[in-house]
DNA sequence: CTTCCACTGGAAGATCTGGCCT
DNA sequence: AGGCCAGATCTTCCAGTGGAAG
């Protein structure tokens, strides 16, 4: 027998599983859809257009909405002599500011057309701003600009300001510009500051989360293509669908779970995907969420987990703030680093909250003792020892840790159950 | 009802990095 | 080379907090 075979298939085609992947259709978004088309339609029309904003959480269909509308919008637009559109797609995903935001534009618009990128510091904001009027300028016509997870650049809104005003401060000429903004965040049209929200968001859609029933319409086309005929169990599809419905009604998120429960059953050489593979899934989804959050802290961070991670070993949790902050001190000082402020530390350990590493527990006794928080881990210590172990920085250290754990039989527990 | 502990967390600004400009 | 720019990280300062003790 050879070393490598062929697994048994449980996917005809995986693609419909993809974050990339386009449906023809778009299912249980009908009357988003109609508003959309009814925002758009003026372009063909050549008629002023509004700026349009679409407001839902992760995975509720705007991407797609939207990749689905400009497609039409600019397949229905070549019928037209007189009209003149070019689109332009910028993911503020990892954009935090307005400046930002326009470097991306003028790159992306840079791109089409094999010219030079320009970085992204060194330039005034000002003079990001004239290269970006600049290059929308050459285009002409109206053009489509659409900002994904606009939300990132939080209260640095300059740029939702200056681009709906271009043409009327004289920036540019012939051009009409129109912005669809795709946030994630409910707010944050309240959090712009009074001069943009004056200009902008002329047309609202809410997307909002889907339920379980509708994941399972959005769910059922694609598993049907792909996977093999009779490889899902009954329960698998209406079970991805009630776990993403109750956690973030999130379409990507059963997809995903769907997907991950196909390459469990896949790995395991199973015939049919079954509940308990979406069981498993749904808990590998979550533990490589939180091992992506802890890997990605700097290595400030990295110290106050280890802190926290020693802390843990010696059974010693929940720690005061100060009995931690004194740790982290003693660990820096092994390891030849520089040590943080306290308020600092602080900061770091509301990071790690946010992300779910760990738990904080207000305390207050009052006049004898005061107010103060505790902390421990709220994912597996061995989850911790792995990151740490793999940076060179703390491998010596978690080493240490893990020992003085053995030592405490802390670590019985193995990191594929929680 | 007041006192008061031991922090917490906001604000402002310093320092450092990487990169452009002339 | 020297000045300038934006962003990330960090420091310093300190008003504010809330429940047990008095």
């Amino acid at each position: 027998m050879g070393m490598f075979q062929r697994d048994r298939q449980v996917f005809a085609d995986a693609e419909p599983l993809d974050d990339s992947y386009e449906p023809e259709d778009i299912r249980e978004r009908d009357e988003e859809l109609e508003k959309y088309q009814r925002a758009l339609q003026p372009i063909i029309d050549n008629r002023p257009t509004s700026n349009i904003f679409l407001y839902g959480k992760t995975g509720t269909g705007k991407t797609v909405a939207t990749k689905f509308m400009l497609s039409h919008l600019e397949n229905d637009a070549t019928e037209y002599d007189d009209v003149d559109l070019s689109t332009v797609w910028v993911s503020c995903e990892n954009l935090s500011s307005s400046y930002q935001v326009a470097v991306a534009l003028v790159n992306e618009l840079r791109e089409s057309q094999d010219k030079d990128r320009i970085s992204t510091t060194g330039y005034s904001q000002q003079r990001v701003f004239d290269i970006l009027y600049e290059e929308i300028d050459a285009l002409g016509g109206t053009v489509v600009i659409v900002l994904d997870e606009i939300d990132n650049i939080g209260h640095s809104d300059d740029i939702l300001y200056g681009l709906p005003r271009a043409r009327s401060n004289g920036y540019v000429d012939d051009v009409r510009p129109v912005i669809v903004g795709i946030s994630n965040d409910f707010q944050f049209r309240d959090n712009l500051s009074p001069k943009v929200k004056d200009t902008l968001a002329e047309k609202e859609i809410l997307f909002p989360p889907y339920d379980a029933n509708q994941l399972r319409s959005i769910l059922n086309p694609r598993a049907e293509k792909a996977f093999h005929d009779d490889v899902l169990d009954d329960d698998v599809v209406p079970l991805c669908a009630a776990f993403a419905a109750q956690d973030t009604g999130s379409a990507r998120q059963a997809i995903r779970l769907l997907r991950e429960a196909g390459e469990l059953a896949q790995a395991a050489d199973s015939d049919t995907v079954t509940e308990e593979h979406v069981r498993d899934a749904q808990d590998e989804l979550e533990k490589n969420q939180l091992y992506e959050g802890m890997q990605e802290l700097t290595t400030q961070g990295h110290a106050v987990l280890c802190a926290l991670a020693y802390h843990q070993a010696l059974d010693d949790v929940p720690v005061r703030s100060r009995d931690l902050y004194e740790r982290y001190v003693k660990i820096c000082d092994r390891l030849d680093a520089d040590s943080v402020s306290e308020r600092r530390v602080r900061d770091h350990l509301s990071d790690m909250n946010m992300l779910g590493l760990i738990s904080v527990y207000e305390r207050n006794e009052g006049l004898s003792a005061g107010r103060y928080h505790e902390y421990e881990l709220d994912v597996p210590l061995k989850a911790v020892l792995e990151v740490l172990l793999s940076t060179t920085r703390f491998e010596e250290l978690a080493n240490i840790i893990e020992s003085t754990a053995d030592d405490n039989n802390l670590l019985q527990s193995d990191i594929s159950d929680y």
